[in-house]
DNA sequence: AGCACGCCGACT
DNA sequence: GTCGGCGTGCTC
């Protein structure tokens, strides 16, 4: 009797009737059945074949009228058990479903496996098709099917569509090799240049538009869902995965949803060229920091640090020997980087020393490679897994470390479902294989510093720079002075002073510029008219790729104007932040080269890291950048640092603008004088009184710290206290609204914590989306299980209220907004 | 969310 | 009489 029931997560429950269902396990699949593995399963009245996974199995079920399972989709479990706890984990804590979580934690590729596509065989025409049905209908209108597909097809759709009669059908197509299916197919060799496509409006948006996409255009659909999980991907390789023809593929193009590029192909990316900095013999306080953790390793148990070195003190080093430790210990280690395309000279460092047993994943990885990163740690090929976000999935058996390099990073928070933040994900992982986490970081998150000064963290210190150079001078540049005495300009007289001294002495710079958003609205340089979205309330951002206004919430587009149409003088279009520098740079000193990094000038084959190179041979004397320029390369000839307006970013609303503006300011002034020269930095401020300002340019975490923590304190911010989201959404704002008010105010009555602050509505950053109206309600309170049970609750509440029809309902834990 | 069932109006 | 509108309720 074992085996005989399933205990299955499923696709298709959202989260208000998510739970396992119970599925009674067909005969021929008893043996093979086990937790972990994919199943394809009817449910609902109409019996839609959907995937699931079983989560547990088990003999007997509370529920009379099983039905069966109706696939294995694997041959072994692809989760582990603990995998399995940890899913169920992360739908409590971050409120998505069990199989949100599941397949946050698996591979794209494992879904969009070619087993679950049909295609004509090569070889086969269209006659040669129909003759093999044999005039069965039933064969036939399959055929029809697949080839209005353009010659592919979903096995599941199908299955779903024909029922049992066109399983029948295929299976006898395929034995007369009409159609291929399953692992028949092989992947076609790469040309050397790949298409790739990218999304161009928001993932959450074009889930949206693939969901309202009609059966008809369901290649559509299924291409745009694969983007918003994985970003990018070659377009090829996008119909290999979906299904669709690449006709398909440039419609979204057409519609603007998605842009094309030709790249060059890239392979795993090798690091090889790369010189390996082999690690010298640590000093004093790494060895202190290594021995510290060492033992903490070598216990075996669960434990925490925080690893806190200023930039420039060696913390690769005690990674590296660190993770050796691990490796001598028979166990496996997990290493999270913000950012790997931005982490070159780390990346070639593991490959050096860890050789074949690295695995690497991350976002401009194909599917196809990232698929087979994960097949190779999960049959235990490697040692170290470096990653991204979602590294911190890596199927490793003996988890013994994981590190988090600049913990306090905010990409380590997912935007799109599950709304995970990796920190948490890892620090329940490192609980759960009794591993040990360590937190590194030049600048902490307060909340981690936190945790170090309660004890919860070990703390160890790294505060001298590896080769003793000392810090850059900072000069504060106060722009109130400069307005008085009559320059507008967003260059002060100070910077250009010490610009013009650079010049001189043959010196690189670098311009940082905060822009917030990613790209500058369009603005009429006359009469200041702005371009809005007709469904959002964002203002619309110029493409010179397709020369077209396009909003990035909702993917509409149109033409661009010759004359304002509110003033009729001609348009121009100038950005507001990086442009406008160069604009007024190139005024000042015509003739000067400049080179500008930001997102319209760095594209998939001239990356950052191309560009960087570029600056560097050329020796271009500026180089103007937003938040990229930021991190990477150490840039020898570098010796000055302008931060133009880091004001703006101070007062964003959010509450951690103070502790984002700090580590970006550190970061940028760290980026000058790496080499032989002294570096300086000039901060413009409107502010120069201020704190954070002041702190920043003084790189004094400590103190930036101390003032902080007591703020967060005064305010019952985190760490003191969780901070929830509930957003509702919907067409008809008045219904939006109501629903919020009425959920706050049963919050209210059902909230009895101390010290809880239920808040809002509030609009959400951007209002109106694509025609839905968006607003929060917050929840402050003391941290614990008992707020999230509460907030699950008024979610399932309210989504599943008939008076609140059309209006949608989701919560976060932490957002950023 | 998505699908069937059921209870009402418009049209063959 | 039946086709189809969408309100209601369930999903192993």
């Amino acid at each position: 009797m074992e085996n005989r029931v399933a205990r299955v997560a499923v696709s298709a429950a959202s989260f208000h009737i998510d739970k396992l269902y119970d599925y009674v396990v067909p005969q021929a699949m008893r043996d093979a059945a086990a937790p972990g593995m994919r199943v394809s399963v009817p449910f609902s009245k109409g019996n839609r074949h959907v995937e699931g996974i079983i989560m547990e199995m088990t003999e007997t079920s509370d529920y009379l009228k099983l039905k069966p399972i109706d696939a294995l989709l694997d041959e072994a479990p692809v989760l582990t058990e603990n995998q399995l706890k940890l899913a169920k984990w992360i739908k409590v804590r971050f409120f998505c479903t069990v199989f949100d979580a599941v397949k946050a934690m698996l591979p794209a590729g494992l879904w969009f496996r070619e087993e679950h596509i049909c295609s004509i065989a090569d070889g086969i025409d269209r006659e040669k098709a129909y003759a093999a049905a044999e005039g069965d209908p039933m064969a036939e209108s399959l055929l029809d099917c697949i080839y209005a597909g353009g010659g592919t097809a979903d096995l599941n759709a199908l299955r779903a569509s024909f029922g049992d009669k066109g399983s029948k059908a295929l299976k006898v197509l395929e034995q007369a090799g009409v159609i291929r299916s399953g692992l028949s197919g092989k992947r076609k060799a790469k040309d050397k240049m790949i298409s790739v496509a990218r999304l161009v409006i928001s993932a959450e948006e074009a889930v949206e538009i693939a969901e309202s996409k009609q059966r008809s255009a369901a290649q559509q659909s299924a291409v745009l869902k694969l983007l918003a999980e994985i970003g990018e991907a070659d377009a090829k390789e996008i119909c290999y995965f979906t299904g669709a023809s690449m006709q398909s593929v440039r419609a979204l193009e057409k519609r603007g949803y998605i842009e094309l590029e030709s790249r060059e192909v890239f392979r795993i990316p090798s690091y090889e060229g790369t010189e390996v900095t082999p690690i010298r013999e640590l000093n004093e306080q790494q060895s202190e920091a290594y021995e510290g953790l060492r033992e903490m390793l070598e216990e075996g148990k669960a434990s925490a640090a925080l690893l806190y070195g200023v930039t420039g003190s060696g913390k690769t080093a005690v990674y590296i020997k660190l993770i050796a430790r691990a490796i001598e210990l028979g166990r496996q280690a997990i290493v999270m980087v913000p950012e790997i395309a931005l982490t070159p000279q780390l990346m070639a460092t593991f490959r050096g020393h860890f050789g074949e047993r690295v695995a690497v994943l991350h976002s401009s990885l194909s599917i196809g490679e990232r698929y087979d990163e994960w097949k190779r740690i999960k049959s235990g090929l490697v040692d170290v897994v470096v990653g991204t976000r979602s590294a911190v999935f890596a199927p490793v058996e003996r988890l013994g470390l994981l590190i988090m390099d600049e913990e306090q990073e905010y990409t380590y928070k997912s935007e799109n479902n599950p709304r995970y933040h990796a920190r948490d994900v890892a620090k329940f992982l490192c609980v759960q294989e009794n591993a040990l986490l360590l937190l590194g970081s030049a600048t902490p998150s307060v909340e981690s510093m936190y945790g170090a000064v309660s004890g919860r963290y070990k703390l160890f210190r790294m505060d001298k720079r590896y080769n003793q150079k000392e810090l850059p001078g900072v000069i504060l540049a106060d722009m109130k002075a400069e307005l008085r005495s009559g320059n507008g300009g967003a260059l002060s007289s100070t910077l250009c002073a010490e610009l013009e001294k650079n010049f001189k002495a043959g010196e690189q710079s670098i311009l940082f510029i905060n822009r917030r958003g990613s790209s500058a609205a369009v603005t009429c340089t006359e009469c200041g008219n702005t371009f809005q979205c007709p469904s959002c309330s964002a203002n619309l951002t110029y493409h010179s790729a397709n020369n077209r206004l396009m909003c990035h919430y909702c993917g509409y587009s149109r033409t661009v104007d010759k004359d304002c149409p509110e003033c009729g003088s001609a348009l121009q279009f100038i950005g507001l932040g990086t442009q406008r520098v160069e604009g007024e740079l190139k005024l000042l000193y015509p003739g000067l080269e400049v080179m500008r990094m930001d997102t319209d000038t760095v594209t998939a084959s001239r990356t950052h890291e191309v560009m960087l190179a570029e600056f560097v041979k050329k020796k271009i004397p500026v180089l103007i950048g937003s938040q990229m320029v930021a991190k990477g390369l150490n840039l020898e000839n570098v010796t000055l640092v302008g931060v133009i307006s880091p004001d703006q970013m101070l007062w964003s609303g959010d509450y951690r603008a103070q502790e984002r503006t700090f580590n970006l300011i550190t970061q940028v002034v760290g980026r000058s004088g790496r080499g032989d020269k002294a570096g300086r930095a000039v901060i413009q401020t409107l502010t120069p009184d201020n704190e954070v300002i002041r702190f920043a340019a003084a790189q004094d975490y400590d103190s930036f710290y101390r003032g902080e923590i007591e703020l967060r304190k005064i305010l019952n911010l985190p760490p003191f206290a969780e901070l929830y989201s509930i957003m509702v959404s919907g067409m008809d704002e008045a219904r939006v609204l109501r629903c919020c008010s009425e959920m706050k105010e049963a919050l209210a009555k059902s909230v009895n914590m101390e010290g809880a602050q239920i808040l809002g509505p509030a609009s959400a950053h951007i209002l109106k989306v694509n025609n839905r109206y968006r607003y929060r309600v917050y929840l402050r309170c003391p941290p614990g299980k008992e707020a999230r049970a509460l907030i699950a609750a008024a979610i399932k509440r309210y989504s599943s209220d008939k008076r609140f029809k059309g209006v949608s309902v989701f919560g976060d834990i932490d957002p950023m907004d």
